[in-house]
Parts: structure tokens; sequence; C-alpha cells
DNA sequence: GGTTTTCCATACGCAACCGTATGGACGAGG
DNA sequence: CCTCGTCCATACGGTTGCGTATGGAAAACC
């Protein structure tokens, strides 16, 4: 832990971050962000020129990090369309992958922009399944519901805290995974 | 809107959800619920010893809402196991019927009483699904990735809002339905 | 080495909340 | 009619957070 002297703009950002995952977005603020960052509100003022600010860039970052960067993993992987799909179940079924997901999907009921930006996220990460899938299925309705469904299953495993008996959640996805990939 | 004198201790928790709906958690706060209800704090720390009091009410409420009262409207339209499933995808997609389930699912990551009453609701609500699915099906593991595939789907119906051209999110949530009770 | 730019500390005013303390209006019960 | 319990208004102190203003240290630049 080096005192370094300067911060940048993105550890403001990834301080924000850890905060909103460690105490919702209640956690976001620029004297306690400061902080934890060693410095003091004169800092923050000058990266930033709002608290609104810091927001935006926390948006702008959660926009790409959450498609073009899972993607790009997943991709990384390689393999044929079943493979990527079982991949990007591995990928985003990681702890802290969406930490910052429930917030923002919360916060775009009130919020215009945030809706337009949760709902450009959702349109990549439904693209990139349904493309798979459409590597693997004919009918474009079945394929649009295979997509859909994985996609809630994904939502659905960091969001969900239901317990499945003796069987683990890992295990519960890896069958709904594979029944989503099995040929009717 | 005749002025009434009395507030009861439902009309602040009813107060207390359609300000979260409408702002998020951070505008249920305690002057500005009064505003709303034509009264001062003065009747607020009358109801309730506390602002964690009020949260712990609407949790309560929305702990049997959520549970019980879908339930009994699902099971009182009737019909076999299908039917019901079919039921229960059309009531929860009903609008507003999930507005506090974000910022609550989000609140149990940092905090260990409201993830404990997250979990009794999601197993009640698994249980229901798992048990009109054993009616349909033998296999335990095909039931279990089922019926975590339809909580998932009621979950991120109303999470995603990701579009699908020229189909209606209502045709592909039904189309996902019909694929999840679909014999292998 | 002096000047300018970069980055941050300090101090201030202001608003929003929380929770408490206290008194008052109003109806019920005797 | 008087009292008592119910329900709320008002006033207060304390905390937290935002945003601004201003000065200062340290580095970059010439």
């Amino acid at each position: 832990m080096a005192r370094q002297r300067k911060r940048t703009r993105d550890e403001w950002v990834a301080a924000s971050f850890a905060a909103l995952a460690e105490g919702g977005i209640d956690a976001v603020r620029v004297e306690r962000l400061a902080r934890t960052l060693g410095v003091t509100k004169g800092s923050f003022y000058w990266h930033f020129t709002d608290r609104a600010a810091l927001v935006t860039a926390m948006l702008d970052a959660w926009e790409t990090g959450g498609t073009r960067d899972v993607i790009a993993r997943v991709d990384a992987h390689g393999g044929d369309a079943g493979a990527r799909l079982r991949q990007l179940c591995r990928v985003t079924s990681r702890d802290g992958e969406l930490t910052a997901e429930l917030a923002l999907r919360d916060w775009a009921r009130r919020d215009a922009d945030v809706a337009m930006r949760v709902q450009r996220v959702d349109d990549v990460r439904m693209a990139y399944i349904r493309a798979l899938f459409e590597e693997l299925f004919p009918n474009a309705e079945d394929i649009e519901a295979r997509s859909m469904l994985l996609y809630s299953l994904l939502i659905g495993n960091d969001f969900i805290v239901a317990r499945h008996g003796r069987r683990g959640r890992a295990r519960v996805l890896k069958d709904a995974v594979e029944l989503l990939l099995a040929q009717a």
C-alpha cells in the first residue's frame, strides 16, 4: 500500500464499485470514498464536477465491462456455440461478477438514462446469446425463447437465493443449461 | 381525499412501498413520507419506534404478499399443473407486481436478516413451482432444472429490459413457458 | 530558478434526516 | 363535565452529505 500522491479518475470509479458492492448505493458517498482513498473531498471535486459525474463514469464502466469484456473472455475460450454458452454460464456465475447489476437495474426503474443503458446492455447480451443459439436451432421463435431463458437463468442464478435440497446450485445450473441446449 | 384524522400503521407501510417504487430506498424517509401522508414526524414516531421498524414492517408485508397472496391468486384460478404454471406467469408479469423485489434483493447482499427473508421467499416460491412440475415430469433433476428455469424467467421477465425484435416480450414469455412445459 | 500547472487540504454554508422531548387537540369512558 | 388515553404538531440538537472557495505543495516546464 505505497502511499501514492496522485489519484486517478479510474481509482475513484473503482473505489465506488467496491463501496457499492459492500454497502449499496448509500455507501457511494464522496467524503466516504475520499477516506478510503486516503484523500479528501478536494481531490474528488478536482477529478469530477459532481457526484452525478462519478455515477455516470460508473455506468460507462459497467456498460463495457458487462458486455464486451465478458464476451471477449468467453470467446477467448473458443469452442462451438454449445461450448461458448456453457462457458458464458461459468464466467457469469463467478462470484462478484454481477455486484452492480441489482442496484443498477433497480435504479433503471426510476431513471430514464439508466434505463436506456441497461437496455443497451441487455440488447448486446441477448444478441450474443441469440447468435449462439442460432447455430444450434433452426426456428426463430424457439431460438428467442431459449435465449431469453438462458439469459434469465444467468440473471436468476445471481439474484435468486433459493436452496435446492441435496443438489447444489451449480449442479442445477448445469442441468438447466443442458436442458436448453437439448434438441426438442 | 377526505382529510382523515388518524393514520394507521399500515398506511405508513403502504406509503413506504409507494415511495420505494417511485424513488427507490432513498425516498423512504420519515419526514418525506409524513408530508405525503399530510402529517408530521410526530405521527411516525408514535406508530414506529424507529425507521428500522418501518423497514421491518415492509419486509413482513413483502414476505407474505409475495408468496401466500400470489399462490392464492393462482390456485383460485384452478386448473391442472400446466394451467397453474401458465397462470403464475400471467399473474407475476403484471406490471408493478415486483416493484420491491430488486431493492430488497440488492439489500439482501449486505444484510443477513434481509438475506434470510429473501431466501425464505425464494424457497416458498420454488417449492410451489417444483410441486407443479412434479405433476408433469418424473425425473427429479429435470424437475429442479425446469423449476429453476421458470422461476428465473419470471424474475428475468421483470428485471431484463431487452427487446426482441418484432416479437413482443409477452410472446417470448409465452413461448418460453411452453418450452419448459414440453416433454423432452 | 522562477513560473505555471496539477492535484489536494481546509474551511464554510446549506440542506436533508434522524430521533427526542414536550405539549396540545380530541374523543372515549365514567 | 372531567379525566385519561390516543394521536399528532412543534421545536430542538446532532449527524451526514453536497458543493464551493481558497490557498498551498509538488511537479513540470522553460
